[in-house]
DNA sequence: CTTGTAAATGCCTGATCGGTTATATAACGT
DNA sequence: ACGTTATATAACCGATCAGGCATTTACAAG
């Protein structure tokens, strides 16, 4: 499974994004937070890192995750010609309402 | 399914949309265009049409299949916050990039 | 080198989903 | 009303995938 869209379709995997969007956290950290089991959580982590949604390094028996830019790109540039059809941009007001 | 990405996830659907971001078309054409059975294509298009992305007309014994752009627009709204933890936007020389 | 902790991997199962064929519905012309 | 064209739906099959449990690997402390 390489295909960033693909990778995405997985509910679970955009609440790891979403927590890692936060700050990067150890798989332990993420077992906790999404009140799953472990093996499942390093199953969803391993497509991430190879679809490049994020990347690894180890601290002491720990493996700290982070978010990668790279795909999310990709996707902007699949959504781009889309966006373009309707003149679909995010506006000032449209970034304020989505900080709150 | 009434998940936008989790619709998109699926190449054929993409394929679809791409043929629709051209102009809008009949089943049969779909079927032409994407070398396909037509209860495929149809079933693809049920998905598509639940969540949003087309909508259709009669016109005779044809359906007439095209965009919609909010399911779009939420899919950038889910982007958004990704986005601006690098700032990426697609700026003008990224544009014109991909128009070739 | 043993013990303990953190994470990854393997195997199995149940559910989901895409494709096919066959059939039903819809709209048109005669 | 009948036959024809265009599309939708139903029933079935095979493949894929997420989840669970058990096991293994990686690393550190004693």
């Amino acid at each position: 499974m390489v295909d960033p869209i693909t990778v995405l379709a997985e509910p679970v995997r955009r609440r790891i994004l979403d927590e890692l969007r936060v700050t990067e956290c150890s798989v332990g950290s993420l077992v906790d937070a999404l009140a799953m089991s472990q093996p499942a959580v390093s199953k969803h982590l391993k497509v991430l890192r190879e679809a490049g949604f994020v990347s690894s390094r180890t601290a002491a028996q720990q493996r700290i995750y982070r978010l990668e830019p790279e795909p999310f790109r990709a996707l902007e540039r699949w959504l781009a010609p889309y966006r373009r059809l309707w003149g679909t941009h995010l506006d000032a007001l449209e970034r304020h309402l989505e900080e709150s």
